[in-house]
DNA sequence: CCTTGACCTTCCAATGATGGGAAGGTGTAC
DNA sequence: GTACACCTTCCCATCATTGGAAGGTCAAGG
């Protein structure tokens, strides 16, 4: 099957189908008598583990690791697990700062009179000289 | 003052002082005679919202309305709350996507033996061809 | 046979925020 | 006078993705 109809079938764009293959991400697709790329089955299923993986947060690197692992039929789950299990903490790490941006935004959100006035709460915490952290 | 020393003051890298200055984004700096760059107090106070305002997820093109907010004496607040809230809304929704990827996580590691055997869950999940999310 | 339109190919560039480094000029302290 | 810390500009890299240009290929229809 040409790219665009595996585009359609796994959700990754063509683009990103040659992309993942110039990084080494996917092996090469075979090529027809007129080069143009040519996908099977595997290679379909690859690239929806790939966008699943992608949808999950995974970074490519991880995916890369995590695709070793699928095809690798004596993988220890452990490992699997390992991978996951630091990107979540990544994930909850991350999340944690971005609740604390929201907190802080919406306190000042709440302080801020939203009218025609040029007081505001927001623009005075970031310009502030003498900065503290409202509590 | 130099450009090392405003980075000291502001917590801004002087190679981002230098970025921020390319971009538009703060003012030309004055040159000396040597053509070094020189602060004053009002670009150390622009420096230090810039880092603020960075700190709480705010893109550079978020940052520039914000200055441009500050230094305008007829601010109306409502427009600063405005840009507030749209980026807290955005950081919401990908607050919840990102929790949204933790649950899915958290579902198949917990399944997940994690020990020598190949049977790994996350795996099945990233590469089955009849995918359905886990409930 | 020729055109049109939809596909495919490769290559180059941009995004946003930041860091790294090279090559070269300047300032200061010993 | 020389060593070292600082400054300058310029280019490149990251990560994942998108966009476009320039050109080749294929199938349908006039």
């Amino acid at each position: 099957m040409n790219i665009g109809l595996a585009a359609k079938q796994t959700g990754v764009s063509a683009k990103m189908i040659r992309h993942y293959e110039a990084i080494g991400l996917v092996r090469p697709a075979a090529r027809r008598e007129n080069l143009y790329r040519d996908y099977g089955e595997r290679d379909v299923h690859d690239l929806r583990f790939i966008r699943r993986a992608r949808k999950l947060g995974f970074s490519i690197e991880e995916i890369g690791g995590l695709l070793a692992l699928w095809r690798d039929e004596t993988r220890p789950s452990s490992e699997v697990r390992r991978i996951a299990t630091v990107h979540v903490e990544d994930l909850e790490n991350r999340v944690a700062e971005m609740l604390a941006m929201i907190a802080t935004l919406r306190r000042l959100i709440d302080a801020c009179p939203g009218d025609a006035t040029p007081d505001c709460p927001i623009l005075a915490d970031l310009g502030d000289a003498c900065h503290r952290t409202l509590t």
